[in-house]
DNA sequence: CATATATATGTAACCAGTTACATATATATG
DNA sequence: CATATATATGTAACTGGTTACATATATATG
């Protein structure tokens, strides 16, 4: 299952890759398959240095850090993410002491989550895992960082008109 | 959660969104987000013109249309997926009347794997449809590939080194 | 002010991938 | 040729998302 690419005037061996092949259609499959691959390998990565985290605790750790308190609702409307998605998180971070909830004083269907004190004072040594990671990943992309603003792009554009809207509109023509 | 955001001489109201806010370290949930939203939107298309198939069958109807006959093994490698992302997928598509499925002669170990009759009398109904979801992506896209290009280089250079080798690399510079 | 509606959180069932392990068959080697 | 190793497929348990539904509390309205 190996190919030759010439790109350039560089002469690569290449692993053939059918979801490449696709073009377009090949677009959805790639995005999830390159998001599980960071998330596992970043998993062992923890894993092996002892971390008791996971990756995904990243973007809570860093928007309990600048909101300083936020609800279950307000983290998912941030993230972009359904709440069941921030409840489970959130359960677990709590189950490993990294989560403070109180009951909010002037509305009881609220949770106010904040960072522990263990989560405060773990978060430097983190810091220098993250920063590895992040460096990892600024290497993948080779130092710019356009396929950030092209992800943009396409946020944007489906924040505007969804994708299954757009796909009915364009099925209507014919 | 609502901000300005002026681009070029254009005044946008956007949602704030902190995955993007976060820069690198938001890609990994930023890619499987979206994933999902096609995934999920997709399923919902296809349910609502009743297509009895499932959004990820795509890329195994045209595998098996430019292959012919392919195993599992050969699927998931030309893929790169595991096998038994694969296998579970095959058995649905079994159980739906879509492949067929013939001990090899040769290698009682192996199975060929084929698109089935029905398989290749829906297929012009299902490349209608189809069509419309790559020009709606190509709407989001704006009509260039510079997405898909982008990850190519991700994907190139994962094949060369591994995000955790990377990882580890980096974290023992200091 | 009683009741209807909206919001915040939580739970259940599902989905598409993963790794680790099991089993059957093929191939290579002492 | 017997046995060790490798390969093809299958299964189990896990993960991190989703939608749909349930419950408690807050808010708006007749």
């Amino acid at each position: 299952m190996l190919y030759i690419c010439v790109t350039g005037n560089v002469l690569l061996i290449m692993e053939e890759d059918f979801l490449i092949e696709m073009g377009y259609p090949g677009l959805t499959a790639r995005l999830k398959r390159l998001s599980d691959l960071f998330v596992y390998q970043t998993k062992e990565f923890y894993k092996e240095h002892n971390l008791d985290i996971e990756p995904n605790w990243h973007m809570i750790f860093l928007i309990l850090k600048k909101h300083d308190q936020l609800t279950v609702t307000e983290i998912s409307e941030l993230l972009h993410l359904s709440h069941p998605a921030i409840v489970k998180l959130i359960n677990k971070m709590k189950k490993k002491g990294y989560i403070d909830s109180v009951k909010d004083k002037n509305d009881y269907r609220k949770y106010q989550l904040t960072l522990s004190k263990k989560a405060k004072e773990k978060l430097p040594v983190l810091e220098t895992y993250w920063s590895a990671g992040e460096q990892a990943l600024e290497e993948l992309l080779e130092g710019n960082s356009k396929l950030l603003e092209q992800l943009s792009i396409v946020e944007r554009n489906i924040e505007d008109l969804d994708f299954k809207t757009r796909m009915e509109q364009l099925l209507n023509k014919y």
